[in-house]
DNA sequence: TCAAAAGTGTTTGTTATACACCCATGT
DNA sequence: ACATGGGTGTATAACAAACACTTTTGA
């Protein structure tokens, strides 16, 4: 309990001990999939100045900690997620975005396979959940600007970058990954086109094995092959879907 | 020079004084073009901890003062440079970024035309000039990283989104902007090709006007269509190049 | 008249789009 | 048998790349 208090910055003391950062914090906007449905995570104060407000995990940094392993390790306490990179988004630095004293926060971002992880809520957090990106709860200080923001960026990112395999379990069928982009970007795509398109950059190495249990014929299972993608990189390929 | 101690970051007090932020500080990372070289933007420190060093053009934010109003501020308080508008580029937070005590730095960037400003160095800068961006003296802390980031930040932005025109003179002429991406991307194009790629978007308009005095035949000069271009957006036109 | 850059035309191969179609499987 | 999604083929149009060519101007 006590060092909850430490640690977590919605019930932070004003001035914060000797040891954490004073003014800057970090908020980690995590992204899922559930279905075919575009979800991000969510934690509920569950003391301090928000008590019972939903916001998106974060807190403050440690003297000796460097920005984006403070990112991680708040990442995990706060909702059990233990994921090994987290990309930097943004830093929002309003005057008044933060009630009580001045605190700017960079905002951290990632993707992740949403069944992968049991939530787990802790420190601070009573309860971490996952939510539709177009339908949370209020949430507290700047966060909704950081969740817009976050989304835009992503709607960006996930065009030039194949950064959307993230979201999908290691072994995925086409059809979700093309439903994977349709939910992200709000638009229907042809199926051949798609298809073609991802097939021939040679990403996706096949698994050798199909779906099971569905009503239809079964789709043939792939994943992303990293190492691939890392090579033709340095060949001068640019990923664009 | 009171007031320089004061706002300056090189010879900040520590702890520093009421008002400003301490562990958060703001450097600018500003790409100008002479003839057809990418120049970058360093002042020369002229007292505090990095006295005679060259370093981007940065400082600390007041407790009262919005990050992107703060680099402004700096960037003309150091430079003379008066800029509407500094895009962020990142934070970067290494433990030991910076030498004597933990500071947190929100890097900005900014593309203009460089013989639009008279350099006037101000507040601790002893000096302030335009270094070729692969030819720059030593810089202090990790700026050298800001930079490297900054450059490959750039390369991939001006492909994507029309900043370059930022870059060049009110009124341009078509080979000048392609000597600008030549520049930035450090390749070459093709000349006919280039221009149909340019003019097909619609974006420039034409000034009805000529180079003057050149050994040659004179070419049209330009001016972007920022209007044009906003329109184009909305209606989902994305800028190639 | 020559150099230097402006500017146009044409050919060729590649890629995107649209959409018709057949295949496999569980109920 | 039929619904559901898996998966293939193809015609068309748009586009990019390469490069040969003509035009204008000052020195």
């Amino acid at each position: 309990m006590s060092e909850k208090r430490i640690i977590s910055y919605s019930n932070a003391p004003f001035p914060p001990p000797k040891g954490i950062m004073k003014g800057l914090s970090i908020d980690n906007l995590i992204f899922g999939l559930e279905g075919s449905a575009l979800k991000i995570l969510l934690i509920k104060h569950g003391e301090g100045i928000a008590e019972g407000e939903w916001a998106l995990p974060g807190g403050f940094v440690n003297n000796k900690e460097d920005l984006n392993d403070a990112a991680r390790r708040l990442l995990k306490e706060l909702t059990g997620i233990e994921h090994h990179y987290l990309e930097q988004l943004k830093t929002f630095g309003k005057v008044d975005r933060y009630p009580a004293e001045r605190v700017v926060t960079v905002a951290y971002y990632a993707l992740v396979s949403a069944d992968n992880y049991a939530l787990i809520a802790g420190l601070n957090a009573c309860e971490a959940a996952w939510f539709n990106v177009h339908d949370t709860p209020p949430l507290v200080f700047d966060h909704p600007d950081i969740v817009q923001y976050g989304l835009q960026f992503l709607q960006h990112q996930v065009r030039h970058r194949p950064i959307g395999f993230n979201l999908l379990p290691e072994k995925f069928t086409l059809l979700q990954l093309q439903e994977l982009y349709e939910a992200i970007l709000d638009i229907k795509m042809d199926k051949p086109n798609f298809r073609r398109k991802i097939m021939k950059m040679n990403l996706l190495s096949p698994c050798n094995e199909k779906q099971q249990g569905v009503a239809h014929r079964a789709a043939n299972l792939y994943r992303f092959d990293k190492d691939a993608y890392e090579n033709l990189t340095e060949q001068g390929f640019t990923f664009e879907v």
